[in-house]
DNA sequence: GATGAATGAGGCTTCATTCAT
DNA sequence: GATGAATGAAGCCTCATTCAT
């Protein structure tokens, strides 16, 4: 289950620094002073820092969207999905992980296999979100009118915003405020919705309006 | 229009250069090459570089301000709101000004100074997002659903996390197709309106649903 | 005459440092120790250590050419022309010209950029040689016999490779012997040669024995 | 033949290193990587890297310092020995074998231990050649004109210098040029010489010209 | 106002070498 | 014998910044 143990004690640090002290203070020696260990280590395992950076990136995120789809495909209603959502916020932030993914994505700009890797990222949060949006909204007059990958590519743009903008001020940058916001909406959704299927957000999974088998 | 030459020159190549470039590479010889003169110009008007990207930022987002105020505000309807904001994006991505911004904003995380710069800077679009929904819902039977300042924080986060995601595409992150799939809202929003009223969002003016009084 | 002050002394020191410390050992902050200045001073005048040794190759390399070319052209005959060689070899001894040239060389296999350049620099020699040859032989009944190119060739390469055994003993490789050896040889030739002119190894003139015109 | 095997593997992972790659890129893990095994094994075998050097100089010189005399000593004419030259070239240039000697040489201006032992390499090369020289210059009138230990340092000297201007070319240095070119005057060497002797240039061999006395 | 030269700190990376296993 | 992990020194290079002119 484990990576070899040096690889990973340098992506655990990379990823704490980058939470800690942002993209531009995670330098290969305070990945090695978060970590405890020299600089040249890095380079026995990764060949550069973008490597690290997109290892990281593959390491924290792979975990993250693991969870994400196990957390969420036990809701039964959007209001239950929001208080996944939140949840998993909640544990984003604790882990310092949203925080080092957004610091990456800032720095794709500056490094094209940073941005590849973070690329991919995205579309596949895309893909997510766009699946839990069909389900939040199936079963709902709603659907024909929502444009459902262009929302799911705002609520992602907005995830990572928040993100930036948390770094600005004393709070969280709101997301929090906004999963509460939204909590009548979820109600409201809720009430107006036919019938009831978990949430099963997985790729593969056919979700209740693909519709595929014995109906 | 005021400042003096050689203030000007060093941020307007500043600006490019954020654009173009992206903030890490962003450097003072970058500054002065992108600007034809030469690196220790920037030093003559300004203490250091961080005093360049606050003044880069304060000098980019007024103007921007100011015209967004001045088209938006003569928009009728919701429709024209929206027709107003496609236009306004695209006087931004063509000035280079929202690359330049987001770099900076992206940037918040490792400076200070830059961080209540660009705080400031946000606040004040999300008044202007917040009066701008506050109108657009105005005489409609949506205004006591929408809460407005996390919905306008959100309008701003996913602005520039929209930015962020362009650089990781060919397209343009997104932001014209989710304006283009706003319309049909749009003309809804028209559609159950009740009062016409310009949408003027200046700070001081007060919107018509500004005065709570006669519910 | 003098290449702006700065770039001449990076390459003085650079010269300098290579015949005293050898080329492994030609660091950046070693050629910043013996020009009495800071490592970075070489970076701004040159784009990286390649290129220093580079320029440090062609401003040292005309420099002697042209003196070669100057002092061979005064001689009469295969004995002054001997006592040409030698009178420049210890110059360039003195200055470490030959010294830093041949560590050159021999970094040219690590380097393609100090390649091309020695590449050029050789075959200037080798032509230098070739004209030298045929003026020697000419009038003598030697010329039909000698492989002019091969022996110019074979000439430059000792001449590198006396350099580089000079380091491996207490002497000086061996050059000024041979050329001591060569005395007799040289006198052979004055002996039956015909005709006197002397020997203008510029790479326009005609040699006697280019014979173009009037004969 | 008797070395053990992990010490031969190291010193000819060293030896093809060296010949591909260039002195300044034969770094530790280089070697381990031409040969297949773990950097650390060369520390197990030998104290540093120049004891690698050294070693690797001894092992790939000795056995061809064998073959020399052994092929050499089968000519029997000026022609025949330049054929055996040209032999023993090809060889040496399909081993790699003067390319690493060739790098180590110009090695040796920053390693004294390297130094020393080129030095002795070459002093055996000298020796090798002087005998040659003699040999050669037996029964024929040349002899008391040629200044034989000079020639000997020159030959030598010509032999590393050719080499480290095959790197410079896309040809081989022009060693094959020269052998050739020099065809016609071993052919005059032969047709003026009196006796016939084999040249066996062992160390301890008397040639036939060494018994000065009787003549 | 403006420039070109110069510096020093610090970042990335390589590499010989050591060591526990 | 042999390995893989780890280290520390040192090298290259970039860059913000200063300063004399």
């Amino acid at each position: 289950m484990a990576e070899r143990a040096g690889r990973e004690r340098v992506l655990q640090a990379t990823v704490h620094t980058l939470a800690e002290r942002g993209f531009a203070r995670t330098t290969a020696r305070a990945i090695a002073g978060t970590g405890g260990f020299a600089p040249g280590l890095i380079y026995y395992h990764f060949a550069d820092l973008d490597d690290v950076f997109v290892a990281a990136l593959r390491h924290t995120s792979q975990a993250r969207m693991q969870r994400y789809l196990e957390v969420v495909g036990e809701a039964d209603s959007a209001v239950e999905v929001l208080a996944a959502l939140r949840q998993l916020y909640d544990e984003d932030t604790a882990e310092g992980h949203i925080a080092a993914v957004q610091e990456l994505v800032a720095a794709a700009t500056g490094s094209p296999r940073i941005a590849e890797e973070v690329g991919a990222l995205t579309a596949g949060w895309q893909d997510f979100a766009e699946r839990l949006i069909e389900l939040l909204l199936d079963g709902t007059a709603l659907a024909p009118l929502v444009p459902v990958p262009e929302l799911a590519r705002t609520a992602v743009a907005a995830y990572l915003g928040m993100q930036m903008l948390a770094h600005l001020d004393r709070d969280d940058g709101g997301v929090r405020a906004v999963l509460d916001a939204a909590a009548p909406g979820a109600a409201l959704l809720d009430s107006i919705r036919v019938e009831d299927t978990p949430y099963d957000t997985a790729p593969g999974s056919a979700g209740p309006g693909q519709d595929d088998g014995e109906g």
